[in-house]
DNA sequence: TGGTGTGAAGATGTTCACAGCG
DNA sequence: CGCTGTGAACATCTTCACACCA
């Protein structure tokens, strides 16, 4: 891992699904942390995981160690560490695109704040939705993104428009500085390798599934 | 992949990357029909979904050979063949287990008809919802939930109950029988090895968001 | 000729076994 | 003594190169 210069072309990358483990682990700890439960080894964390201890801890090995031997890990600990790791010690702001069904339960969704996201905005096409209110939100205008997007240090773009315009949504959010988006149109969205893109499409896990049950 | 009868412990699993992928490759299908284009090389077809030639081919080639050598796809063979590898031939039920906000959205969802999903019933356990109707879908009490699913011949459910009851409502629908779940809500559920379960965590795609571009 | 289908090579990710340390 | 941390073995997935055929 370390101190390999002679490697080839060392991406050193760490497996994408190391990440997506690492956020199943961190949820779990919390849920141990409520329960004050201060201890827990890789074996009792790879059950409630239902992963491999082996796994777990290669899996954080990637990032340091943060464990004890002979005792395990201390829960609050690995929990600081996890949430370090994945980047939640500090607030991102997030702005929403499309304000339709899902745009606007997104906007009432509560637990964004407890995960140090911070919803400072809304826009959408529709003259009909500009200036509304939801959840405390007011829908701006899509026409302002991009200085929205720089005046208040917007992150991240929830993609909620429809399918048509999503690539369009995209361009602009990318256009004004936007370093990850959350994709909830079910199309590919074409992004530059410096801008992060996770999709969610629940009809494609529905798909998935009449696959592994025919 | 064919005749290794020798095959230490062959367990001749398609990855499920591959079936991932296979999703994809039919929604681009289903928008290049919709536009009337009738042929696509494994090249074309690979810019389309962000993917490699290579890749596609040895995808497909796990279940038969679909392609014209010289020529390419046809794409309303291909679509046809994607359709039948994924079970979308048939008609699958489902039961939507969790009235609240999300279970509202979904029922108000007018695509699934489209892919042969039919929304057969919703149930939840607050007597307040029961027996009120949601896009013409009436909600009935959680406790017919197995008889429901046994008369209806229900295959999927969509769990959109708060975290707390969600393994008990997944319990719930494997008692009566399900054979596939969507899970929505964010905990991991337990299920025994013949039932599949797909989930849909959007919380978790924004951590993995946050750890890349931090 | 052009693009598929596919064995083989290569890269990547997972499992293992055990050394090392509290 | 117990459980972590980790190099090495193994398994899996992806990429490649080219044979093959319309």
């Amino acid at each position: 891992m370390a101190n390999n210069y002679l490697a080839k072309s060392n991406t050193s990358e760490i497996p994408s699904a190391t990440i997506s483990r690492l956020v199943i682990y961190l949820r779990i700890l919390e849920e141990l942390a409520n329960n004050d439960i201060r201890e827990i080894s890789s074996e009792k964390l790879a059950t409630l995981a239902q992963g491999s201890a082996f796994q777990i801890r290669k899996d954080l090995a990637y990032f340091g160690t943060f464990g004890t031997r002979g005792a395990g890990y201390t829960v609050p600990t690995l929990l600081r560490e996890l949430r370090r790791i994945l980047g939640l010690t500090r607030q991102w702001n997030v702005v929403i695109i499309g304000m339709g069904r899902l745009g606007q339960a997104l906007a009432d969704y509560p637990r964004f704040v407890h995960y140090n996201y911070h919803l400072s905005a809304a826009v959408d096409i529709n003259p009909e939705l500009v200036n509304k209110e939801f959840s405390g939100l007011k829908v701006e205008d899509i026409r302002d993104l991009s200085k929205i997007i720089k005046e208040r240090m917007v992150d991240i773009g929830f993609l909620t428009v429809p399918q048509k315009s999503a690539q369009e949504a995209a361009d602009a959010l990318i256009q004004a500085g936007i370093k990850g988006i959350l994709n909830f149109s079910p199309t590919i969205i074409t992004v530059p390798d410096n801008i992060h893109v996770e999709t969610v499409d629940f009809l494609a896990g529905l798909k998935r599934i009449s696959y592994y049950i025919k």
